[in-house]
DNA sequence: ATGCTGACGCTGG
DNA sequence: CCCAGCGCCAGCA
């Protein structure tokens, strides 16, 4: 037998058990899989969710989704940039990143 | 469908 | 570091 559908991540952005978007899911289950120390960029992470080029797409569910129950500090820039975070918490997001180790 | 917005990517200044 | 323009895409009114 086969998997009809993938684990539902508590961590997928959906309303009410309703998913949203499969791409908007996809986001969160890439960078919820990036591991520790670690970066991705948002182009990266489009990639991987299926849509490259859609860096804008990813970033607008962090906006509109970030819970912090994601890694989204670990989502950057393609220039190695911290991009933004929390509204503009850019300082927090480089001190994140640094205290954990990740490569800039 | 259309228009606007937005935590992007790139080039240029 | 900042800003401007263009291209890219998804979401929302």
């Amino acid at each position: 037998m086969k998997k009809i559908k993938k684990n539902q991540s508590p961590l997928s952005f959906s309303k009410k058990g309703k998913i949203r978007s499969d791409f908007a899911n996809r986001v969160v289950a890439v960078v919820s899989k990036i591991p520790k120390g670690k970066v991705m960029t948002y182009g990266e992470v489009a990639r991987k969710a299926g849509k490259a080029g859609a860096s804008r797409a990813v970033g607008y569910w962090m906006s509109k989704n970030y819970d912090l129950k994601i890694p989204c500090h670990r989502v950057i820039r393609s220039d190695g940039k911290i991009g933004n975070y929390n509204r503009g918490g850019t300082k927090a997001k480089t001190a994140l990143l640094k205290k954990e180790g990740a490569v800039l």
